[in-house]
DNA sequence: GTTGAAAAGTGAACTCG
DNA sequence: CGAGTTCACTTTTCAAC
């Protein structure tokens, strides 16, 4: 992972359709040879694929929120992803420092609905209670740098 | 926005570099007709553009932090985002319920690197303490659906 | 990096409810 | 008319050199 990959990644950070004539033009290579970098950053990982972006508000989940979750006990992170991963209104979620054990990025259509995903989320046996805080508006969303 | 749409955006958020042709195939189009409704949806603004996943470990900003911004007074969002904007470690912002004012998703090469984009986020005059989280482990990881 | 065959993208003309 | 289709034509992909 060189120079050369770190702006063709830049690339397709921006648009990630570009065809690989342009991406050759923009990091100084022709098409065929950006192609090849291109397969050997999704081979190697560093690329897992690609996603359109979307606008959150276009499609119905506009409600989001943070969640502090505190477990009973030592649960291993590996279990709680497994649960978790189960519930598809959990966008995203780590393990922190601090108090609580781990912090989730929920999503959902409105309140009703996250508060919905969020009893799924309690299911589990290992929580013991969770902290949330709702998202008034969104500031910046940026895909990754 | 109808069904046929929906399930077009999760063709491309499996993969968004799908060909018009597969996307249609899955849906029951035609190439065509498949290409002018992502048009249509692009035009919209449904679709803000595609973009590449990566592994965030493969390129180096392995160190993640979520920050509570607590501010002097009333702060707008608007100035808020436009200072937290120019701070590029700043992937996500939004203001949120309870004590804090916004809660800001911030990634960094390491330990050092964060401390010093946390520097430039509480160099805003309006800013008048923050409490950080580290992220231990990512559990989920979920584009968005 | 270059080349060339196969595939995908794309606009136009056409058809159907 | 809006939305789909087929058809021609251009551009891109991609494997071989």
């Amino acid at each position: 992972m060189d120079v050369i990959d770190r702006r063709i990644v830049d690339c397709l950070l921006r648009d990630g359709r570009a065809t690989y004539g342009d991406i050759g033009a923009q990091v100084g290579l022709s098409a065929p040879a950006a192609k090849r970098r291109v397969d050997r950053l999704r081979a190697s990982g560093a690329i897992r694929g690609f996603t359109v972006v979307l606008d959150p508000s276009a499609l119905g989940w506009t409600t989001e929120a943070y969640v502090e979750v505190y477990c009973r006990g030592n649960v291993s992170p590996r279990q709680l992803r497994e649960s978790l991963e189960r519930v598809p209104e959990v966008l995203g979620a780590c393990t922190v420092s601090g108090a609580a054990d781990a912090l989730l990025h929920m999503a959902a259509r409105d309140i009703e609905h996250l508060e919905q995903a969020m009893e799924r989320v309690r299911d589990h046996p290992d929580i013991d209670h969770t902290e949330s805080v709702i998202v008034l508006s969104r500031l910046i969303d940026r895909p990754r740098s």
